[in-house]
DNA sequence: CAGCATCCGCTCGGATACTG
DNA sequence: CAGTATCCGAGCGGATGCTG
């Protein structure tokens, strides 16, 4: 590790990464591909909500990253998939614990917001 | 683990908890906190770059969701922390995981990122 | 010290239409 | 199929000023 790294100061270049991946669109599109290569229209059916503009410039920004490899089959018509990279994959761990965090802990928050907001109402 | 929950369903609720969570102040908080309950305005100074308005924000956020325990001292002047909740603190592994894997693969990612551009100039 | 209120620029992201 | 291009409204978040 490289100590002259440091997340919580503003012009640490760490920022940028963090910015990248604190993003709900990029952390579902790395989870969804942790089992391998996907095709952009699959991936723009399977994560729903996710417009094919968006998709197409998160996946844009995590191949720029060196997070995601983009391969492209030379069929009629062409035929596009994306994959994790070997750095990419020392991410997914991380990411699939976070987006299943939100669906293990999904009632304790609905019940922490419920309390909350009738304390504030009562 | 609730099997109606799916983080890929447009409209599950845990969509909202994601949106929460993959937001970078929020991170960096939930980071900062994992040694125990800070004070606002130390909050403030110690992650640079986030403004009072968005720390009060993603405070009473964190604190809506149940992640954050705010705890007001009734000294004088009145003087109130931030700690994590038992529900926050199963978050903190996984928050520190991302906000150190930035620190950890920083090189690797500024490298990734010269290589794509110079071959799109290139 | 620990906030709230207001103004406001700027970017994110949705909708739509078009291309190879 | 796999995108690009453009328009545009909503909201994020920074700056500033004020309160108990």
């Amino acid at each position: 590790m490289n100590p002259a790294y440091d997340v919580f100061d503003d012009h640490c270049p760490t920022r940028l990464v963090l910015d990248r991946l604190a993003d709900k669109w990029a952390l579902l599109v790395l989870d969804r591909l942790q089992d391998g290569p996907v095709r952009f229209n699959h991936l723009r059916r399977d994560i729903r909500g996710l417009s094919q503009k968006v998709l197409s410039q998160t996946l844009k920004r995590l191949e720029r990253d060196g997070l995601v490899k983009r391969t492209v089959h030379p069929t009629v018509p062409v035929s596009v998939d994306y994959g994790l990279t070997p750095l990419g994959r020392t991410l997914t761990e991380t990411v699939a614990a976070f987006a299943h965090w939100a669906e293990l802990n999904m009632d304790a928050v609905l019940a922490a917001q419920t309390a909350y907001d009738s304390a504030m109402t009562g």
